[in-house]
DNA sequence: TACCAGGTCTGAC
DNA sequence: GTCAGACATGGT
């Protein structure tokens, strides 16, 4: 399905391996609004990102039929399972499409290179926390701004770039240290779940799926329904949630002829209409509305 | 300059 | 249970 390579670098070796891109488009993946720790850097190859998550980073680059994946050699596994490449994405796209929702089939089709990440939970949790009443570009500043503050400086080849926290040091930073990050109102919300977490409620998740873990989610201060389907979607594997925010909003009125104004409201359509796979469908439908609009 | 952004909390009814 | 208003701040 793949192949590993050690390529040579000045006197530093570094590790990378490939990946088909029949269903797999890193550009895609990064871009469509599910994750916010990246930068556009320039690899061995040309134009590409530098992905951070945890404490490590990796560069990812767009061939043309192939994406390579540069990482810590030790490293392989966890990226192989950070972007879900052990998944069958193409009956996902084929159960897309079999809806015969017109919007549906188009925006699967553009996007059938987005996989969905299997994000480390507590940073998946806090980040959202951070993307609510917020805009795509604000929140990775905000978010950079933090690892920055609290994060430690790291080394991959000749990238730099800043940790995530550790749940610990995020916990014992006090509100004012959040607020000059710019996090706003956001910054109780973000001091009182990152003590939960401490506390092993967010263990308490392990093994939920569905109302369950929604239900169990919401209970984290600063964290309502469509926080908790981020996390339930993009750090627990719930393919079933889907996330209703401003975007879903207005594409329910203006494509699926919606009436409804209650969120809650028109989750329940999305995910009776689309069932198991309907957090795929809504990344394809929020990714394809918001280049739409920027055209 | 206004409006808006991957919303949530709180208190009133 | 439902709903309006408040909440910070920078991108566009």
């Amino acid at each position: 399905m793949y192949n590993v390579f050690i390529i040579l670098t000045k006197e530093k070796s570094m590790f990378y391996f490939d990946v088909s891109n029949e269903y797999f488009c890193a550009k895609d993946s990064i871009e469509c609004g599910q994750y916010f720790r990246y930068e556009n850097v320039l690899t061995p190859l040309g134009d590409g990102f530098l992905l951070k998550t945890e404490d490590k980073a990796c560069v990812l680059y767009d061939g043309n039929d192939f994406v390579r994946i540069y990482c810590e050699e030790n490293d392989k596994d966890y990226f192989q399972r950070f972007f879900d490449l052990d998944r069958d994405y193409s009956s996902i796209v084929e159960s897309a499409c079999s809806f015969g929702v017109e919007f549906l089939d188009i925006s699967a089709r553009m996007g059938k290179g987005i996989r969905i990440f299997n994000q480390n939970r507590s940073e998946c949790l806090l980040n959202f926390i951070v993307s609510q009443q917020n805009n795509i570009p604000r929140i990775k500043s905000t978010i950079e701004k933090i690892c920055q503050k609290l994060g430690n400086k790291k080394v991959f080849g000749e990238y730099t770039y800043y940790t995530y926290p550790t749940i610990e040091t995020f916990a014992s930073c006090n509100e004012d240290t959040l607020r000059e990050l710019g996090l706003g109102y956001r910054a109780p919300y973000l001091l009182k779940t990152a003590q939960s977490i401490i506390l092993g409620e967010l263990d308490k998740c392990d093994g939920l799926f569905g109302v369950e873990l929604k239900k169990a989610l919401t209970k984290f201060y600063g964290v309502g329904n469509k926080v908790a389907d981020c996390v339930a979607l993009f750090s627990f594997g719930d393919a079933s949630a889907f996330p209703v925010d401003t975007w879903m909003e207005k594409l329910y009125h203006e494509n699926f002829g919606g009436t409804e104004t209650n969120r809650d409201k028109i989750n329940a359509y999305f995910t009776e209409t689309f069932g198991k796979n309907a957090g795929y469908f809504q990344q394809y439908m929020f990714y394809y509305k918001r280049q739409k609009e920027k055209k």
